[in-house]
DNA sequence: GCATTTTGTTATATGTCATAACAAAAATGG
DNA sequence: CCATTTTTGTTATGACATATAACAAAATGC
């Protein structure tokens, strides 16, 4: 008997928290994530490993505590991420001669072959994705992006 | 002795994802997140609590599918984060007289107070975030990003 | 009236992420 | 030079998010 009034309409139910800048940036982030995982999942790459491999690829030599920081995770999250890329024959461990604690990530031949055609893939798929914004806006996206993370 | 030429510099190790929008996207979302968490937890509520509890504030009566699919979240999930809310007694589930499935959400008078101190603090704590960027980038931003999901 | 769909629910598996602890190696500091 | 501290990679663990499958009860559709 107390099910009457309701709620007023049905589609955008979301609408009060469309006022946090926050909401609107995870609903759309994890849009793109997913499309972009969905993308890389039939080259046996997640998102995670793909950043690892690139960067492995654009800085051969980083060292595992070094990576971990470039992407913003933990030295011991990394760790199985790095199995991965070498378990699939992308990335190699070498010690390093000057501190033998450290070691050097390398990509190999393979690997950066498979980086190249999956950030090709990730190009396309951002075109794809981003249809509705012009260049100039994209731009200004990343940009206004840039402004919060400290 | 393989270990000589290594990457070219530290900083910036990431500057090759930079290229991605998503990646910008999923960085500046992850602080963002990671700090609205921080201001939500002394209140006892977590980023999809606190957004489960609004819809139903501002939507009192809403049924748990129409909920799960507003925040884009699955059916199934959804039942935990309701279950917290129920037993912290910011909400109640009722049957509806008119669908027997179908259950009926209403907010209780501590859970719209406890809605409403949530929402003033995580303005301002979007306010402290967002300070590098004006109302009219604020604003921008969340256009940008609207244009994205489908 | 019977097959199909919907709703809430449970169980489960996977991925993400943070923290604590540890051994080996290096750096530091008398 | 030697003892203490720090760093590096690593393992283990727990919290949380997320996706799928299955199910009973109820509603809907011919």
């Amino acid at each position: 008997m107390n099910d009457l009034p309701d709620s007023p309409f049905a589609a955008g139910l979301d609408a009060g928290l469309r006022e946090f800048v926050g909401y609107t940036m995870k609903r759309a982030t994890s849009a793109v994530t997913a499309d972009a995982a969905r993308v890389l999942e039939p080259m046996g790459l997640r998102i995670t490993t793909f950043s690892a491999l690139s960067v492995i690829c654009h800085s051969p030599g980083v060292r595992q505590t070094e990576l971990a920081a470039a992407l913003g995770m933990e030295r011991s999250n990394s760790v199985a991420v790095i199995d991965k890329l070498e378990k699939a024959g992308w990335i190699a461990r070498e010690r390093k001669s000057t501190d033998r604690r450290a070691i050097a990530l390398r990509p190999t031949t393979v690997g950066l072959a498979r980086q190249k055609q999956a950030r090709l893939a990730l190009l396309a798929h951002e075109d794809r994705l981003f249809a509705g914004l012009t260049a100039a806006e994209r731009r200004d996206l990343v940009k206004l992006l840039s402004k919060i993370e400290v």
